[in-house]
DNA sequence: CTGGAATGTCAACACGTGTTGGCATACAGT
DNA sequence: ACTGTATGCCAACACGTGTTGACATTCCAG
């Protein structure tokens, strides 16, 4: 049997971390298919086989390193005018800091799994955070879909396609211009 | 030796033409990887072997299947004022009746030689046209960036990652909300 | 009609992949 | 010290892939 109360450290805990790691950075570098579990493994200094018995399969790994958390805000905290620079600076942060984003934006372009993936994000974190941040509820599913469009986007130019007028440009200017696009996008009208 | 004057029709310009088009089919759906030189040959009922005799290699046929003009209207003759709907209303209509930019699309999220042929896209056709459109041409390509990371988003949510919000806006509606988006990155500033 | 080129089919190769089971070693509880 | 278990490595399998060459068939110029 195993152990009694809180979840004793195992030995292969460092292991397991290892090779999520290395996963999240073969993703986010090559995307599902690309990525193989011998490099991976590599990458982590085990054998293939490890990777097997700690993750199940392949899938299973993926699954495991895609997990991803926004962190959004509160946005009823946000003053309303701000809501957008708050919202795009926040994207932009949490995306130079983690690569595991860019590892589900790859990968969701060819694998359906990964794809279900990013529509539960979208729904389950950005959806309703916007839902509490937006004039008339009804409207709020378009607005979050737009934003999204928006954000997604500039990650997809910035990180995947590496535009390079887009790679070029800091953050900071980034925010600037993208900033009342989202702004309107949360609390405008498509005319103003 | 071939013939003189202007190209004889050769008989199997059918089967060029049969396989390009199973080719830009599978590549849209599945992707660079996913998408198998069988199953392309199988979609157009002739044998694998037929599309290395014609296209070399994978890489040759998708080069070949992702040749993509994106037709831009000459942006000197729209009224300034209307250049972000003009270009907005263009590119929905285009990706609605051709799934070439969802094959390039795809495929460029995992592989370079596709990523570099979508640079080459931006930077001759979409930032080319850009660049007469807009009042200070030193701000060009970095306004033209803008307007990919939008519309790239919106394609990418629309078709790839299939957003429900964004796939059941119609396309009249879409182009409302993003056309002023569109706009101020062509012609405004950061906070306006 | 006939020979050679164009077009198409078939079977196979070489390779990399995810995955599996067997075996060695290190550890921890008694 | 001893035993069972956790951890790790190795070799191999089964499979699908892009690609190739040999052979059959169809077309067309002479």
């Amino acid at each position: 049997m195993t152990e009694a109360a809180p979840t004793r450290t195992r030995r292969s805990d460092a292991t397991r971390a290892a090779i999520l790691q290395a996963a999240r950075e073969r993703f986010a570098a090559d995307g599902y298919d690309r990525a193989t579990i011998r490099a991976i493994a590599a990458d982590a200094r085990i054998d293939p086989s490890m990777v097997m018995r700690y993750y199940g399969s392949k899938e299973g790994l993926f699954a495991a390193a895609a997990e991803f958390d926004l962190r959004l805000p509160e946005l009823t905290a946000v003053p309303p005018d701000q809501l957008g620079e708050r919202l795009v600076r926040h994207f932009v942060d949490r995306w130079e800091n983690d690569e595991t984003m860019v590892a589900l934006l790859r990968t969701a372009a060819t694998n359906p799994a990964a794809a279900e993936r990013m529509r539960g994000i979208f729904a389950d974190q950005l959806a309703a955070a916007v839902a509490r941040a937006v004039p008339d509820p009804e409207t709020a599913p378009r607005r979050a879909g737009l934003v999204a469009s928006q954000m997604l986007g500039l990650a997809l130019t910035r990180y995947v396609l590496r535009l390079p007028p887009i790679v070029d440009t800091d953050p900071a200017e980034l925010v600037a211009w993208v900033a009342p696009t989202v702004q309107r996008y949360l609390r405008g009208t498509p005319d103003a």
